[in-house]
DNA sequence: ATAGGGTTAG
């Protein structure tokens, strides 16, 4: 093991503050006590001693020498060794890993040390793993554990919904109840927190099912992720249910309601819940009115929203910070006062963001206000020269203002900076299946009828008056074949087999990665209309229920 | 003997 530690030609880093007597060595991410050492000197480590040896071994030669040290010649180790290394060492230095090379540096001192029974020190090899969204590493550890436990499945599954795949994520809990190990609360909390990300109501219903058959009760942390869950299912009238029936609240469930009546565009349920939560004795927190204000911007409740912000420091001594700001430059968007929103920002003390200037971009483009978008943009640009997204909007400003000249530099700049466009999908559960569809996707058995389907939809939509909004489509082609291309946006695509595959009547449910697409947008709500079904959608940002052809949103997201 | 994995926004 040593020549692992030592391997960095046999040198250790110098000293990292000379009177502080410490020093960092290269390879091994602990800090250790320094102490002085002659010359050349070399250190004699008994294997059993060693990582405690390390700990108070040192160097204090010149930054040229070398520090050589060299384990008595003894038995080897063995993974089943008596000799006792105390595996608190151990779990420092996983703390203080910086990187994944140094997390496999310990990793591999953790085999030499044959710690690989020690559930403790194996998990948190798995976390830190985890932490450093090295979910390959993790999984390739965690697949030749010897044993596991409740905490590496949480781990796991943590882990792998953390990083966006929740899906995955709740494979592996099948397959810890595949191997027999018997959920505690805190597995279901994760499990609770991946169907939340994942937004799949039927997993949702099975989960709380299966919660309450374990007569797990609703503590504080498992009722809050609850309301989370079923909120970011769509229904967020199942989530206030969770919300009424929890013993105890902290202002952490009380803010998870009042996003998620926010993200559900129902502001004003969203406010009820505020004045309550105080007389429970709750103290709000930044995130409270981060949540308080969404709901307002979302809802069109300039008033209200203004109001709060206003009053946010004064009497509830939360500082407004970027996002609260980015909130309010949000709402004055909305309502078209966009000279206050920019006075706002100009006035702004705290660091802009660009979700900052992404709010104000929006707004001008709603409102058709070119030149305060070009700043907005320009500023925008600034901060995220990779996000396509910013390119986009702006492109879709100038089109939107016939300045053809303009946009075409835009979409020459973003050619040249080759952008990998995140590809959109959208998925939508069918018989406790779920089905995604990309853009275009014609991989789906029933592909043929999903398009014979769309053609024939669409011919009744625009004998409705819906009109296809090429805007949003950046490709260099003609008008008819924009439209084309429009029609296979995966949202559509996703609503067409709902309808096909489901019953007259039966409300459909479909989640987007991105943020959904203006003429999707329209088209959907035409869809509603006409098949006389409601149709929740959940984009990147928040939820969309049409009914009736409207939309929740009032068109703003 | 004991340790550790869990909740809101972005």
């Amino acid at each position: 093991m040593f020549p692992r530690i030592f391997s960095n030609k046999g040198t250790v880093q110098k000293p990292l503050a000379l009177g502080s007597l410490f020093l960092q060595y290269s390879c091994l991410p602990c800090t250790v006590p320094m102490l002085k050492l002659k010359k050349d000197q070399t250190l004699l480590i008994a294997n059993h001693e060693r990582l405690r040896l390390l700990s108070i071994a040192a160097i204090a030669n010149t930054q040229e020498t070398s520090l050589k040290l060299e384990t008595q010649k003894q038995k080897p180790l063995e993974s089943h060794s008596s000799l006792h290394v105390d595996p608190k060492y151990f779990i420092s230095a996983l703390l203080n890993c910086k990187n994944i090379f140094q997390i496999k540096q310990v990793h591999a001192q953790v085999v030499a040390n044959g710690l690989l029974n020690n559930l403790f020190v194996t998990n948190k090899v798995l976390y830190i793993y985890v932490q450093h969204k090295a979910l390959g590493e993790a999984y390739a550890f965690f697949d030749g554990m010897r044993e596991r436990d409740s905490v590496s499945w949480s781990v796991m599954i943590g882990g792998y919904a953390e990083c966006g795949n929740a899906k995955e994520s709740l494979v592996l809990f099948e397959w810890m109840r595949e191997e027999g190990v018997v959920p505690d609360k805190i597995n279901m909390v994760t499990v609770v927190n991946a169907c939340a990300k994942l937004g799949a109501m039927h997993k949702a219903r099975f989960v709380h099912d299966y919660i309450c058959r374990l007569n797990f009760s609703f503590d504080v942390i498992l009722g809050t992720a609850m309301i989370d869950m079923y909120a970011k299912c769509g229904s967020v009238d199942c989530a206030r249910e969770i919300f009424d029936r929890m013993l105890e609240k902290n202002v952490i469930s009380w803010s998870a309601m009042i996003a998620a009546y926010g993200y559900h565009g129902q502001g004003r349920k969203a406010l009820d819940l505020f004045p309550m939560m105080l007389s429970s004795g709750i103290t709000p927190n930044r995130i409270t009115f981060v949540s308080l204000l969404y709901a307002c911007s979302h809802a069109g409740l300039i008033d209200e929203g203004l109001q709060l912000f206003n009053v946010m420091w004064d009497e509830y001594a939360v500082r407004p910070d970027v996002k609260h700001c980015t909130c309010v430059v949000d709402l004055l968007g909305r309502a078209g006062r966009l000279d206050e929103a920019l006075n706002l920002i100009e006035n702004m003390t705290v660091e802009k963001d660009e979700g900052l200037w992404g709010a104000l971009l929006a707004a001008c483009r709603i409102h058709k206000k070119v030149e305060l978008a070009e700043r907005a943009a320009k500023s925008l640009l600034e901060l995220q020269p990779q996000n396509p997204g910013h390119y986009v909007l702006l492109s879709n400003i100038y089109a939107n203002a016939g300045r053809w000249e303009d946009m075409a530099k835009i979409r020459k700049l973003m050619t040249e900076r080759s952008f990998k466009k995140i590809p959109g999908w959208t998925w939508i559960e069918v018989d406790n299946k779920i089905h995604q569809f990309n853009v275009g996707d014609k991989s789906h058995p029933l592909s043929k009828e999903i398009y014979g389907f769309l053609k024939s939809m669409s011919e009744k939509l625009e004998l409705a008056g819906y009109v296809p909004d090429t805007n949003f489509v950046l490709h260099d082609v003609d008008e008819e074949v924009k439209a084309g291309i429009l029609y296979t946006h995966s949202e559509k695509l996703a609503i067409a087999f709902g309808l096909i595959a489901t019953p007259e009547g039966t409300p459909l449910r479909i989640t987007k990665n991105l943020r959904v697409c203006g003429d999707c947008h329209t088209f959907i709500k035409f869809v509603s209309a006409i098949t006389k079904r409601l149709i929740i959608v959940r984009d990147a940002n928040r939820f969309h229920h049409f009914n009736k052809g409207t939309c929740s949103c009032g068109d703003y997201w």
